[in-house]
Order: structure tokens, then sequence, then C-alpha cells
DNA sequence: TCAATAGTTTAGAATTATTCTAAAGAGACT
DNA sequence: AGTCTCTTTAGAATAATTCTAAACTATTGA
């Protein structure tokens, strides 16, 4: 009873899910609790697994794949591309901006005011703009 | 002879691959020829290979993948990520800015005076800013 | 409460882009 | 030409991701 007074948890998740017109299912609840309970986070399929697998969720990795996916589409997550060999899904669903290391596999925030893109350019015609997309790459130094 | 005279492009080429330091092959002078000849272009691997073979070159998949990777180290070509499935090489290796249209996997240059992104922001410690990409997604409307 | 239904999960196979391996081929230099 | 080194290539291997179809489960309404 303590425990569930304090620990809201679940019923954030599966609130977040109902929302979002997903059913609240065991795994969906758990990987919405690993991807939400910090921060904003960047993480890639295998990652979110792993994760998984170490706390003692049991969910498969075709799971993994399909429910970011589905978040993505319902608006909860964001897919970044900045690796030509792994895909990125992104907490921070507002309009921001990445440095990526490649060093490190790292993708991160770039705080406070984003970089300026001063005046966007007339798109291609019969195209509207829909994202724009700004990566800072950077080095190890 | 009237023919040599008119078409340099395989001199060119060998030049272009010499002052890169890489042999000039049969096969890296006709991938050069095909990748310079007209404006900027904005190809995949696969689309390389498929453009000589449609025009007789014989060269094999894994040369191509080889060739691309090589001209890019060598400054000749910029590889480009905007889409997770595949990679792009842009023979624009000037600094600049891309539309991309995933309706139709086409990426272009951003014409004119390209974005300008205001006053860069602090990379994160111990790293240093390496190169800022900008890609604008557009949609078919 | 409990089927019936529709949506979900999963193991394992399949697909796709890309890289690797190692043997044969070709450019460079003498 | 002969030697050396670099390059090309077929085919196997790898890695990320998607697909398939059968087993499972949340939801609903009797
Ligand atoms: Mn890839
Ligand atoms: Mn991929
Ligand atoms: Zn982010
Ligand atoms: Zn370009």
């Amino acid at each position: 009873m303590r425990k569930k007074l304090r620990d809201n948890s679940n019923e954030t998740a599966t609130m977040r899910l109902r929302q979002a017109g997903l059913r609240p299912t065991r795994q969906r609840n758990e990987l919405a609790k690993l991807l939400f309970r910090d921060g904003h986070r960047h993480l890639t399929a295998e990652m979110l697994h792993a994760e998984a697998v170490a706390e003692g969720v049991k969910v498969s990795l075709a799971t993994v794949y399909n429910t970011l996916h589905q978040f993505t589409q319902a608006g909860l997550l964001l897919q970044v591309v900045v690796d030509p060999t792994r895909s990125y899904f992104d907490t921070n669903t507002a309009d921001h901006q990445h440095f990526y290391c490649e060093d490190e596999n790292l993708l991160t925030d770039i705080p406070g005011p984003e970089i300026a893109v001063a005046g966007l350019p007339t798109p291609p015609p019969g195209t509207v703009i829909k994202r724009v997309d700004v990566v800072v790459h950077v080095r190890r130094s």
C-alpha cells in the first residue's frame, strides 16, 4: 500500500498510453516507464531492450521495435537520424536540436536557446516544409 | 582524334584521382566520370552502381562502396545522413544544406544563400564542433 | 463472469544495406 | 619483363530492422 501511494509511474504510463490510443499492455507500460522515468533520453532499440532485460522486464526485441515506432507515430517520441548504422528515439518531442558525438555514439540535446535558423528557404515546388533538423557533429578533443 | 580533343573527361578524372592520392584505375576513373560529369549529385551506392551498369561500365557493387568511401576520405565527396535505411554521397563538398523529401527519396541542395545558423552553441565539455548539418525535411503537398 | 473479438507479443525467418575475406588482377617502378 | 604493392571482386558474413504466423491478452458486452 505504501509503495502504491508513492509510485504512480504505472498509472502515469497507463494514462499516457490510453491518451495515445494505445492499449496499455504489460510490455508497453514497462517500456514507457523506462523511457520516461528521468529527463529526456536518446536511445536505440537495442539500448532500450538491453535496459529492459537488465531490469528484469520480459520483452522481446521485436516488441521494442514495434513499441518505439508506435510511440513515434503517436507523438510520444521523435526519431532522430544521425548515424547511418542506427536509429535513435528521443523522448524530447519539443522542437529542438542535437549534438552528436560519433566517437562515443552519444546524442544529446542542445541546451538553452536553440540555434536560430534565420529565414526558412523556399521548399522545392510541390512540397512543404515538415521539419528542420539541425545536428552539430562534435569530436572528442 | 576528334573525339579525344573534345572529351577530356578521362584526363580530368585521372588528374582528380592523382591529386587525391588514389591510383587511377579503370573503375575509379569510370565512377569519377559518372559522379562529376554534370552539376552536383546526391547518390547512394546502389544508385551509382545501377547507373554504371546501365552505361556498360563493368564494376562490382563492392568496388562502388569502396570507391565512395575512398573519395569521401579524400575530400572529393561528402557523406550525408538523412534516411535511416540508406547512405547518400554528395559531390558538392562546399559547406551547404539540404532539402530531403522522404516521399520520393530525393536529396537536393538548398540553393542560394544558406540558412544562417546564428551563434554556434558551446559544445559539450571535452569536444569541439566538427560540422553543422541542416536538413529541411519536406513533404509532397 | 465469461466468451467472443480484436489487438498484441514473440520466436525465428527473412530482408536490406553494408562490410569482410581472400584470391585473382592490374598499376607503378625499375 | 619482373617485382611489389595496391585494387578488384565474388561470395560469405554481419548488423539493423522487418516480417510471419501462431500463441497470448486486453476489452467489451451479454
Ligand atoms: Mn545502414
Ligand atoms: Mn539502418
Ligand atoms: Zn533530443
Ligand atoms: Zn548537397
